[in-house]
DNA sequence: AAATGGATTAAAAACGTTTGCAAAATTGAA
DNA sequence: TTCAATTTTGCAAACGTTTTTAATCCATTT
């Protein structure tokens, strides 16, 4: 009734060789004699053996998973980051142990240290910042580490996003140029490195090459929920604002669904332009424009560069910039 | 320069036990002396010791990791399951393998194979539909399986649902009760009991129970796309259907854009309900009613029961059906 | 002082592979 | 044939734990 496995060693006795020349035609090893492989291979598939991974891991110190942390899946952003992450990952025999951190600093360390104990080849974290404790984690693990989506100014792990600033930027000029005064920037925390100075830079040196001066009042911080968007056109309006950079998809919906609510007609009254270019933007009614980040890939990008960190291949660049772009939808006038 | 790991061979000498003695302190065996084990804790502390989960898994049998089969997570259907199911497993202690199977068949026999290779602890299987292959490798894995959102008439495996045959059948009474005549049922493949089977029956018994004869020509399936819905309008105005129920929220969003873009009325002349109660439905305007699912606890309980079933304790019901309600918002008259 | 017995601890055998090294088998040339 | 060179194979030692079994302690009792 219990658990019967059958081991390498069964499949041995069974063909008549040694159980090194079974794991020899397990791995792919070409040093065995094609006939050998044949009767072994035979024996493999009428014993129905399925080599124990976990046995494999402590010999050869190689586990064929990585861990992937991420705030949260629910989040389409990261999910998609996740779907990029797993494919490829899949692509080059890797599975992936997923952990959500809520972006909380305990949690996430803890995470860390689950991981590293389970022997993960590699890790990829995602997150809107990085805690001075993770990088240190990071930093002592002799375990390869890449951030996806996420910026740091460790240079010891590598990274892959969109340059957040350039693509701020551009927003910001286009909006000038269509003749907007009073430019929302709208953001999660400001102590997230990407809002709080990637795109903040890029807002303020759009300001600063037009000659108009820097307003904080312009400047919204909130979470990353819906709700919250869809709380802030009260402020908005006071602020006297006629077009909004949003810092992210979710949010964008929520602002555009509060003006809505208020009777703003959109584009005309108020334009917006959005960050994650997530599906979320071709369901919203007016469609939202949106800078347009190869979420999927970034998260695959991350894992290839990730395969060849555990490879120990040589990576002349650790940080990976992917292009961006802007798609003019709903939400802004042609 | 090479990876120097610290093993529990270290901690016994440092601290002048034998390393089953640090093996009790590591597993809180009560068996040892206090003074022992304080001693050892120090010992651990100062050589910053951590388990080698791979050598553990190997001499216990016991991995704490469960495999979770998912079709697509970037679908936020799956990921609040796969939300759900990560903090109780991390409640109680395991970690997951997500995997993604597109719901291709190959796919998930090859990544169920993957899994039980990893010796994983359990499985969660998440899919609109199991495929024989599948029926046939969980009945004879030795692996505890739990179906999340999915149902199946093999009873071999822990499965919890909604009862989607009356949450269907409330709905389609609710748009009888307002007098509507033509009531479109609209989802994905029926090839899917969900769909085929549960969903379906409930929608035609209500019509029964109001002598009202089913019309197969108000039966829609599509696939669960958001463009599937959006470009459905044009059929169902054409069935002249003046209310829907949808199985699926992508797929409403679809629905109703494609309605109002052809200046439709919501929900004066078409009403909606959708089935899956995602925060997609707050965001739409009109807000989508919908049958309201709770998502998270399926992933919850599903990773509750299986536990257990690992835990080999004794289990009343592998089926667990939680309860469901009707949201009703925008895309319904009061 | 010896015997008893429960609480602690140690020793060593698994667990199922990989892998370095040496032995055996095969091949080809002389 | 023989011998060296090369392929194939087998042996056995890791890998880092858990766990069973047996030994050792130590406090009581007699």
């Amino acid at each position: 009734m219990e658990k019967q496995t059958i081991t390498i060693y069964d499949v041995a006795r069974e063909a008549n060789v040694s159980m090194a020349t079974v794991s020899r035609v397990v791995n792919g090893n070409p040093n065995v004699k094609p006939v050998t492989r044949k009767k072994v291979l035979e024996v493999i598939d009428r014993l129905d053996y399925r080599p124990n991974a976990v046995a494999r891991g402590l010999a050869s110190k190689k586990t064929t998973t990585v861990g992937v942390i991420v705030p949260d899946v629910t989040n389409v952003y990261f999910s998609s980051l996740a779907r990029g992450i797993d494919d490829i990952a899949t692509m080059y025999k890797y599975n992936i142990i997923l952990a959500n951190s809520d972006q909380n600093n305990q949690k996430e360390v803890q995470v860390l240290n689950t991981l590293l104990a389970k022997q993960v080849d590699g890790i990829i974290y995602m997150g809107y910042t990085i805690s001075d404790e993770m990088r240190a984690e990071f930093s002592r693990a002799k375990t390869p580490v890449v951030l996806a989506g996420s910026v740091d100014t460790d240079e010891q792990v590598g990274n892959v996003n969109i340059n957040y600033e350039e693509a701020t930027n551009e927003v910001i000029q286009y909006f000038i140029k269509k003749g907007h005064q009073k430019i929302a920037f709208i953001s999660g925390p400001q102590s997230e490195p990407i809002n709080g100075i990637y795109r903040l830079n890029g807002y303020k040196k759009a300001l600063k090459d037009a000659g108009i001066s820097f307003d904080s009042g312009l400047v919204f911080e909130t979470d990353y929920s819906y709700q919250s968007g869809e709380k802030l056109w009260g402020e908005l309006a006071s602020a006297g604002v006629t077009a909004a950079f949003v810092g992210d998809d979710e949010l964008a919906v929520g602002v555009k669904n509060g003006a809505i609510d208020h009777q703003v007609n959109i584009p005309e009254d108020f334009e917006i332009i959005s960050s994650n270019n997530s599906k979320l933007t071709e369901m919203a009614r007016p469609k939202l424009s949106s800078i347009t980040q190869p979420l999927y890939d970034i998260g695959a990008v991350s894992m290839r560069l990730l395969t060849k960190l555990m490879n120990k291949e040589e990576v002349e660049e650790k940080t990976v910039i992917l292009p961006h772009s802007i798609a003019y939808r709903g939400t802004t006038k042609d």
